[in-house]
RNA sequence: GGCGGCAUAGCCAAGUGGUAAGGCGAGGGUCUGCAAAACCCUUAUUCCCCGGUUCGAAUCCGGGUGCCGCCUCCA
């Protein structure tokens, strides 16, 4: 049973699809205008997330993320550039994808572009006229926010508060400040579409109700995004959603909650973004997902570099665990004995994982028992090694740690993936060689000299019964936790 | 000004009435030629402050302090 806090109701409620086992949701993507930083990758993976849980437990899950590919900044751009619009939302949703990819965020099963549903986004503008919801002012047109009674409902405003809150400019020729546009004239150089009431391009919020309805039907099940769209984003959305067809929109509102830079929230404006392009280059993938599904999704998270330094180390607990158990799928060969108590040991962390994600999607919670099963694992395994128990339960165990991180989108690589650059490749596996032989003259001089200018190259040595691994060859830890002059931190993406 | 949220160990962070998860760090130990890595153990009598309710409060209520968000494009 899952509960799901729903910014509508300000409650968790039991989440029930409205239709069967298949769960239909929408989650508002990003404007296409820069590259993102990691607030959008939160979004993302939080989301990302909630869809990977509701399909473990059955879920037949539609997956709807929009781009936002007309918009002001998109234009402001464009003209900068000297080119057109499409250039560079093109370009962004590129990076985009680029970037989400690179964080192991599943694509959507639709992700489509404001621009290819201008189509239904008129017809919807139609219906609103024709119910008298909205209104043409020139070649604009306007949602008269006064003729939908549930106005505010989703972010507990009332329209005398919003109205007395108001601090920018008001336009005239609006019925009511609060009304917003769902269609505006064009004026010279933007984008433009032909309509009933002139050549224009469509207001921001009327996109989101257009594609949701196109893909997911009139009501469906989740919409979600980040908390600063609760208002005015999906107040509108609801507006005019409903208004158009009278009936319920979405279900569930999901929302994120935001990023902080040293407890301010990180935006554009106060400059103090952090891009996810050198996020990704500088650290490992899953590091960074296992940092932002630290905290609840919907508390803010305080972001670091150093923070992401604790979970790469944090996941090392993990690795150890899939390599262990690689090498022992390998040697085959089961020994005799009893499991102990692991298995059931398991299986009630087990538990503990799902109750959490029932929970309102509780990640930290869920990420607390996959450390206890990796413990638990982790003992049992040194216990396994001196030869008094099975490796059957251990394999087992360990296989569904895997499973259940994957639901988090972490544990899909169980080793470094990327090394350094061949050259210095070489000389690594050239210094192991040579360290391996002054070893095994017992020359510890010559050995400890070797090591030291290993791990200047970013290398580490670990000395088994077997001889030197440097595992992989590849660098322990990402570019940015080593020294400054680590030469791979020269290294271009 | 209006509305909302948060305050838990050195740091990050769960926990919303039954006696403080988890991670990082730190200290000790095992292993090792010495290390590293890994593993094991320890690490908050106490949850911003003051009152109250209760057999029992980090959790509920009242008051205070501090920080943050939304009301404007924003994940």
């Amino acid at each position: 049973m899952i509960k799901i806090y729903n910014t509508l109701t300000r409650r968790k409620e039991v989440f029930t699809p409205l239709a069967g086992d298949s769960v239909r949701m929408y989650v508002c993507g990003v404007t296409v205008y820069d590259l993102s930083h990691v607030g959008h990758a939160r979004s993302a993976i939080v989301f990302d997330v909630i869809r990977r849980y509701l399909a473990l437990c059955g879920y037949q899950v539609r997956f709807v993320k929009n781009f936002t590919d007309v918009d002001d900044r998109i234009i402001r751009r464009a003209s900068e550039e000297g080119v057109p619009a499409a250039v560079i939302s093109e370009r962004f949703i590129e990076e985009y994808r680029r970037d989400m990819a690179a964080l192991g965020v599943a694509a959507a099963d639709a992700e489509p572009k404001a621009t290819e549903h201008i189509a239904a986004m008129i017809e919807l503008i139609e219906r609103l006229i024709a119910k008298h919801v909205a209104y043409r002012v020139d070649g604009d047109v306007y949602f008269e926010v006064r003729r939908f009674p549930g106005y505010g409902k989703l972010s507990g405003k009332k329209l005398e508060e919003l109205l007395a809150g108001i601090r920018v400019e008001v336009d005239e020729r609006k019925r009511d400040p609060l009304d917003f546009a769902l269609w505006k004239a064009s004026k010279p150089g933007e984008p433009v579409w032909e309509s009933p009431w002139g050549p224009g391009r469509p207001g921001w919020h009327i996109e989101c109700s257009a594609m949701s309805m196109h893909y997911l039907g009139e009501s469906f099940d989740i919409h979600g995004g980040g908390e600063d769209l609760i208002f005015p984003h999906h107040e509108n959305e609801i507006a005019q959603s409903e208004a158009a067809t009278g009936r319920p929109f979405s279900r569930f509102w999901i929302h994120n909650g935001f990023v902080n830079l040293g407890s301010e929230k990180m935006s554009k404006s106060l400059g103090n973004v952090r891009r996810v392009r050198e996020l990704v280059h500088d650290h490992d993938p899953e590091a960074i997902r296992l940092s932002l599904l630290g905290a609840h999704y919907r508390h803010p998270l305080e972001f670091s570099e150093e923070r992401i330094g604790e979970a790469r180390r944090g996941l090392d607990r993990f690795r150890t665990l899939f390599d262990a158990a690689d090498r022992l799928a390998s040697r085959g060969a089961p020994a005799p004995g009893s499991a102990g108590g692991l298995v059931d040991e398991l299986a009630s962390l087990r538990e503990r994982f799902t109750a959490s994600m029932d929970d309102d999607f509780n990640t930290p919670q869920a990420i607390a028992a996959l450390f206890d099963m990796a413990s638990a694992l982790h003992a049992y395994h040194a216990a396994l090694e001196k030869g008094d128990r099975p490796t059957g339960p251990f394999l087992i165990g360990v296989d569904e740690v895997l499973t259940l991180g994957r639901v988090l989108g972490l544990f899909e690589k169980t080793s470094e993936a990327a090394g350094p650059p061949g050259e210095i490749l070489e000389r690594i596996e050239k210094l192991v060689r040579a360290r391996d032989d002054a070893r095994a003259r017992r020359d510890w001089r010559t050995a400890d000299a070797l090591r030291a200018e290993l791990q200047a190259l970013g290398a580490t040595t670990e000395d088994t019964p077997h001889g030197t691994r440097s595992p992989g060859m590849a660098p322990a830890r990402p570019a940015s936790e080593r020294c400054v002059d680590s030469p791979e931190r020269r290294v271009v993406p």
